[in-house]
DNA sequence: CCCAATCTGTTCGTATGCAAATGAATTGGG
DNA sequence: CCCAATTCATTTGCATACGAACAGATTGGG
């Protein structure tokens, strides 16, 4: 017998994530105001892999086709990623770092690792460690 | 000496955990499909502590103001919340669960730590209570 | 007791995030 | 080889999220 009582908010694991998810965030902004946390995972995403069409960059981020696209629009706009057709399948748009966007997560690079470590830092290194693994096996 | 490449994306804690967010979503959505994450938590939290100030419902659980108000908005359009001026103080709206709220959220409560426990099923229960552990030092 | 500082709610703009529907292009199995 | 199934990109609609600016109400310290 289970009483609404018996749900505490605070101890819900989808609720602590999304106020860690938060701080992250205001971590992130704070420390890369340029650009968002998403455009970041593109340009890293971009940077690491070479150009891709936009779907496929989609799946390589964890975002939906509509998502990636508003992503993609934002970056092509502020001059950070270029799109052109794909001539081998006319379906395709393939989505291309600019030298700006190159630049800019070259730059960023290293104050994205501190961004991590800065959210992680309420625990020491081993706790860390421990801490990733648990949460990469609930992806 | 940091290069770009050295940046994984894969191993960052804030890509991480959007994806862990992303599935908890959809088991949410899933079981819960009447309402969502955050206005669940704000059913929980009226629930605990009964009629809120809307500010103060939006601290309680974790968003700012233009946030709670858009949930709480929903919400009473769903026939879940009512609001009423604060007579003590003008500038107050007293946010309360209705009747069908106050229902949804006793019929659901169980439901919802079923969610919780979908979401951390890959971890056994030890390696559950040492995830939540860290996971709440992050907030 | 009064006014500057604060608090409350609202609105606007921007940025994810996903479901669903659509049209165009490609592909794979019979 | 051809058509049904799939893929790709786009659009619409809805729901968080937050910063910034605003007006009205309240309060606290001099």
């Amino acid at each position: 017998m289970i009483k609404p009582t018996d749900y505490a908010l605070d101890d819900q694991v989808g609720y602590i994530l999304r106020r860690v998810t938060q701080r992250h965030l205001t971590i992130f902004a704070e420390a890369i105001p340029e650009v968002t946390t998403t455009q970041f995972a593109v340009l890293a995403r971009l940077s690491q892999r070479g150009p891709l069409s936009q779907n496929h960059l989609g799946r390589e981020t964890s975002m939906d086709a509509a998502t990636i696209k508003g992503v993609v629009d934002r970056l092509t706009k502020l001059g950070l990623t270029t799109t052109k057709p794909d001539p081998e399948d006319r379906r395709r748009l393939t989505v291309s770092l600019t030298d700006a966007g190159a630049r800019l997560f070259y730059e960023r690079a290293e104050t994205g690792l501190r961004v991590s470590a800065s959210t992680l830092a309420p625990l020491n290194t081993e706790e860390q460690a421990s801490f990733l693994a648990l949460l990469a096996r609930l992806v």
